[in-house]
DNA sequence: TACCAGTCAGAACATTCGTCCTATCGGACG
DNA sequence: CGTCCGATAGGACGAATGTTCTGACTGGTA
């Protein structure tokens, strides 16, 4: 990648400082003034550079026209508010309304995640960890987890296991053997779970698990 | 708070879509266009609308001017962009460059990760945990730790702790306790590292851990 | 020196675009 | 029925803004 002079990095920084203060892309009128140029057709110079050398797109006879570009050509500003939807714990019904519902309940708290970080899972939503239950998935008190609503699991993946009749969720991997459905601790260490199909009820696999310092 | 008209509604949506796609938001004709109105003055009216309800912060007299606010009034796009850094793994140093060298360095990896996921912290970088010496930390082989590059420790942060002589990386909480320091994992049943102040070179704090399932 | 490519200035031009004025329509209300 | 109000139209004005043209200045090169 070509190196820019100084006042083309001058002038894509302050894009983006203006577009993340503003929400807005600036005119070329105002790179003018936050770059301390004295001609708009010197800004106009500079951005044809920038769209040349690829770091920004800019859609022509279009007001604020431009976006920046990341290294690898992408556009920033992939963001995803993702519901928080309450605590799991073992012992306890987890409070996760259908998806009709879902859609009119009330605003709730929501955490901002980079959509790259579910890597295209739809219809994900959070649950906070209380208690040590899942302490044997090296999953603290605390943490938090992100669940997708999906039907597509397969074997070995991590989901949000119901039982039933023991009426507690967990989270395990998960693995299909005939009949019964092995229920893995992800802690090597720790037995194993056989539980009837029926028994199960899947509520969706994890996608993520953060934890939070602070 | 006041429930919108399917046209304000249907604008709303049409704005946020827009401005995802083109990466700027649209003019007042394209909003025209877009949701099938047939005058530019009825787009004003129901902005001033969505203004007033706190759905939409608008810039008088400024093309495009136009910020989509969440719920509880702020705006959308608060990503960062963390440079995945390398691998964490005991007995390996750290491939840290200097706060300097860093600015200048080639492009790398990096990871899209939501501002307020990091808590206002600054200089934040990322390490994928290889091994698993971190275990007692409930941290995994493959996880991903945030590591803030700060002096600002308390007792009880979990630190990446360096010991010299050891040669050692790991992450501990760290407790002062006069002229040595107490390293304690996480887990309570395993025992403390007990080490001398000049021993330990603390390269940062954990401000969060990710692990991803995919 | 002469030439050339890259960069910058100043100004004018042509659209784009926000705003505003006026008018219409339908429902609620006395 | 008359009035008022929210919502909608059509259109036009003027400011905001992208584009372009001409000219000048620089440093490198034959």
């Amino acid at each position: 990648m070509k190196s820019l002079s100084t006042r083309q990095q001058r002038m894509l920084d302050f894009i983006s400082e203006f577009l993340e203060e503003q929400g807005y892309p600036p005119t070329v009128r105002d790179i003018q003034n936050g770059c301390n140029v004295s001609s708009t057709s010197v800004v106009d110079y500079n951005l044809n550079i920038l769209k040349r050398e690829g770091r920004i797109r800019r859609a022509p006879d279009v007001s604020r026209g431009i976006e920046v570009l990341d290294g690898s050509g992408r556009r920033d500003g992939n963001m995803v508010q993702v519901p928080m939807m309450g605590y799991i714990a073992a012992g306890e019904p987890l409070p996760i309304p259908s998806a009709e519902d879902w859609a009119a309940s009330e605003p709730m708290e929501t955490l901002d995640v980079a959509k790259s970080m579910l890597r295209g899972e739809k219809d994900v939503y959070a649950l906070r960890v209380r208690g040590t239950s899942m302490i044997d998935a090296f999953i603290d008190d605390g943490d938090v987890v992100f669940i997708s609503r999906t039907d597509n699991v397969r074997d070995g993946d991590m989901v949000v296991a119901w039982l039933k009749t023991e009426k507690e969720a967990t989270l395990k991997r998960l693995y299909r053997e005939g009949e019964r459905v092995r229920l893995q601790p992800a802690n090597s260490q720790m037995a194993p779970i056989y539980v009837d199909a029926e028994e199960l009820e899947v509520q969706g696999k994890v996608v993520a698990v953060l934890r939070d310092f602070s």
